[in-house]
DNA sequence: GACATCCTTCCCGAACACGTAATATCCGTG
DNA sequence: CACGGATATTACGTGTTCGGGAAGGATGTC
């Protein structure tokens, strides 16, 4: 189940998304899909699955914060305001049941659980406890992104505006269109914003300037030096030294990465 | 010429178009209708509940104001007159049915309570306080907002005028359509009126002209300058330097947002 | 019907962001 | 160490976007 389609190593962008990041003006209407760019906590104490599902919810164009235990997942759940939790049914400490129950009780943030057991037993004590929906292992990923999608789906009302992205120290907001950066505001051109936007949805992960120009630009050709520029332009704006750059790296003879100083992010585990 | 607008003892204001409110006109919400827009206080002191549901019923369309105790609950009831209070049963300081039962002795505002325990002796114990409706949590947002709604519909006259909107040191009432501003009254145009109204209960959201052709002239087409017109003589009304705008800010390429210069709001709590 | 107010459209200048090209620098490799 | 390709840096031309001014039209008032 897992292993085999995982992450398409750095060749292709998630395809599944054709709708463009960039000027946002010349589109027509926001938010073809409001459950787009949702955050998700996923809690998890197997590292090796929880690697694998957020790779795969990332790429699904997902926001994910891990947790390891129930504590720290009603702890993140407390700071980070997730719009879904992915739940193990097993965990260490506190039960998987019993941190659902008082999810609800404190959020009433949709859940969906996950347990190894396929047992009748397990489904009913499950949804009793509120979850949403319950997924048994092994599942493969792309079931799990449908799951996902679903219940956002019901969940996140209509028309609401697309979450706010916070990671290594930035807050964007695509709403507002701002980004501060350790609370102090930046100020970004309009392609500038749609490039930075792109990347800290993506952490983490090398992207060609192809790619970049495909996603952010929105074209299938062109100078590819004209991301060059921008990247250069950005980095004018958000490195503290950006002859030597520390967020957005240049990935030699690929393109550039994104990567947030996680200083922050919580304990337990973190983006 | 347009320097001069004599402030208005009362009169001076246009009188309200026969022409459907444009400012009310909505892309983002459902369903015009007598419950929207009212304003709603939250009595609660757990700060996370309270910021989900705030964010939730902010979502739907409502005005929230936050108390965090008993006292605090009536002093802004007196003052901010909601149209209905959510209200936590387990407050320090004044229970919460002595805060209803005060509330319904005060002002005659719909009450629903909210509380964690489910038994039989509560739920009397709050609907004879007076309270008009009762929640239970873990409770669904969507489910609270339906009943929020439910109890407007019956306590709200079917026209009677849409509330106030009070931000940003901004007092805008649709149903006298004046607004003022730090307590001096502002001398605006029925499109002026519009366009701020609109901006005022979405702040901080960038809007293209597009968008707001569509939401305050109600147009799909027609000249945009028309927009930048009006957007700048509404500056030469509610900016300090029209020339630098604090309030309503241009995002270049994109569109325009408002601002809020959040020091106001009220005390014991925020937006 | 004269007048005033407001709305819309148009024009122009300035500011701005963007893409491109030209040059310098860096990097891995032979 | 020298070479070639990739990236960084800088500068410049251009098209777009915005704001100010003002004219013409619509509407309501006296």
């Amino acid at each position: 189940m897992f292993g085999k389609d995982v992450l398409p190593g750095s060749g292709a962008l998630p395809a599944a998304r054709p709708r463009t990041y960039a000027g946002s003006v010349n589109n027509t209407q926001p938010a073809p899909d409001a459950t787009e760019h949702r955050r998700i906590l996923l809690v998890e104490d197997e590292p090796t699955i929880a690697g694998v599902v957020r790779d795969y919810l990332v790429q699904a164009g997902f926001q994910v914060v891990i947790a390891t235990d129930g504590f720290t997942a009603l702890r993140l759940a407390a700071v980070r305001r997730p719009d879904l939790v992915l739940l193990d049914r097993m965990l260490p400490g506190l039960d998987g049941v019993e941190v659902c129950r008082r999810l609800r009780a404190a959020h009433s943030v949709p859940v969906i659980m996950l347990t190894a057991l396929g047992t009748e037993d397990d489904r009913i004590l499950g949804l009793e406890a509120g979850a949403d929906d319950y997924v048994t292992k092994p599942f493969s990923p792309r079931e799990l992104v449908l799951r996902v999608r679903s219940v956002l789906r019901r969940s996140v009302p209509e028309f609401s505006p697309e979450p706010s992205v916070e990671v290594g120290g930035f807050d964007l907001s695509p709403a507002a269109r701002t980004v501060s950066r350790h609370g102090r505001p930046l100020a970004l051109t309009a392609r500038e914003f749609d490039l930075l936007a792109f990347m800290l949805r993506r952490p983490r992960q090398v992207f060609s300037r192809e790619e970049l120009m495909k996603a952010v630009w929105g074209w299938d050709y062109g100078d590819l030096s004209t991301v060059t520029v921008h990247v250069r332009r950005l980095r004018e704006k958000i490195e503290d030294d950006p002859t030597r750059p520390s967020v957005l790296k240049t990935v030699w003879g690929v393109g550039y990465r994104l990567d947030p100083s996680d200083q922050e992010e919580s304990a337990g585990a973190d983006l």
